[in-house]
DNA sequence: TAATAACCTCGCAA
DNA sequence: ATTGCGAGGTTAT
């Protein structure tokens, strides 16, 4: 039942730049260099030699291997010239040289809004934790060669499961935004599928009407699931990004350094925003329980 | 309309 | 050992 592809890639990619920049959650580094996930009901384990991908699942995807890891990894992006457009900014460019492989993924919709509900006041190791307890917890069991993983639990998993359940499994006041959450998707009050194909504006509106998401939360779900490139996810760190190196005020409303972006960078504000949050959350190492999360110098 | 506390949990620092 | 604080926010007051 395993197959296993060598893919040729054209498209920069690094894995670890694109894995572990924070927005996606259940990668692990394996032996010999590899990366284990768990996609859309699978377990892939992802190696790269120069421009050769190696990768093995733990079954076929619907529509092929090769097609899912194009999905995934969006090679259908031309990142040289994204890049170009966005990089005419000081930061971003720096951004871009110190993460050049750096890409955007193409994520599945409800475990991306799981994450990022899951988001709200945490941080990366514990969003990734929980995701995993609920999978190991609530999904189904997969193999492939050692590797023992879950899948991630659909929506109709964490309403049978319930609020105190999830509350058992680390969710915390979180938990009933999940429920709420799971409810819209399972009776399709929400097809967050089809939030694809509607305007930015229109997908944000939708997504806000789930208890727990707000702008934020909402933007990091459509840019890194609902192919919504100019999503702009202003956290902690973009904002004091915003004060410290484009000179706004510390509380300029969220859809105004929102707008500037999305006037800034195009269709791809999206893009410039991950290479200034990875950039800054790697320089600015010590940044829990160090108390002195140091003002950014500008330039 | 704008500010502030409360919300679960965990890990670090004093 | 025990306590306080804040972490990729949002909601209620």
């Amino acid at each position: 039942m395993t197959t296993k592809q060598s893919i040729n890639i054209s498209q920069p990619l690094d894995l670890e730049q694109t894995l572990e920049s924070g927005q996606a959650f259940r990668w692990r580094r394996a032996d010999g260099n590899k990366w284990a996930g768990v996609i859309d009901g699978n377990i892939w384990v992802l190696s790269k030699k120069e421009n050769v991908i190696e990768i093995e699942s733990s079954a076929d995807p619907v529509g092929g291997l090769v097609n899912s890891f194009h999905s995934y990894f969006r090679l259908d992006d031309d990142l040289l010239s994204i890049q170009k457009e966005i990089g005419t900014d000081e930061f971003v460019s720096a951004g871009i040289t110190k993460n050049p492989g750096l890409r955007i993924l193409r994520q599945n919709p409800w475990e991306t809004l799981v994450a990022f509900i899951l988001s709200s006041t945490s941080n990366v190791p514990r969003i990734a934790r929980t995701m995993e307890l609920l999978a190991t917890e609530l999904g189904n069991p997969l193999e492939l060669n050692e590797i023992k993983r879950n899948s991630f639990p659909g929506p109709d998993a964490l309403i049978r499961a319930g609020e105190q359940h999830l509350r058992n499994l680390k969710c915390g006041f979180r938990a009933p935004y999940m429920i709420s959450a799971a409810n819209y998707v399972e009776s399709g009050i929400i097809d967050l599928e089809s939030l694809c194909d509607v305007s930015y504006s229109e997908s944000l509106d939708t997504l806000k009407k789930i208890p727990g998401v707000a702008e934020k939360i909402a933007d990091c779900v459509m840019l890194f699931s609902l192919e919504h490139l100019e999503a702009f996810p202003i956290d902690r760190w973009i904002r004091r990004a915003l004060t410290n190196w484009y000179g706004f005020d510390e509380k300029a409303s969220y859809q105004l350094c929102a707008e500037w972006a999305r006037s800034k960078f195009h269709g791809f504000s999206g893009y410039a925003n991950q290479y200034i949050y990875w950039d800054i959350r790697q320089s600015e190492r010590p940044m829990i329980g160090s108390g002195s999360t140091k003002a950014l110098t500008p330039k």
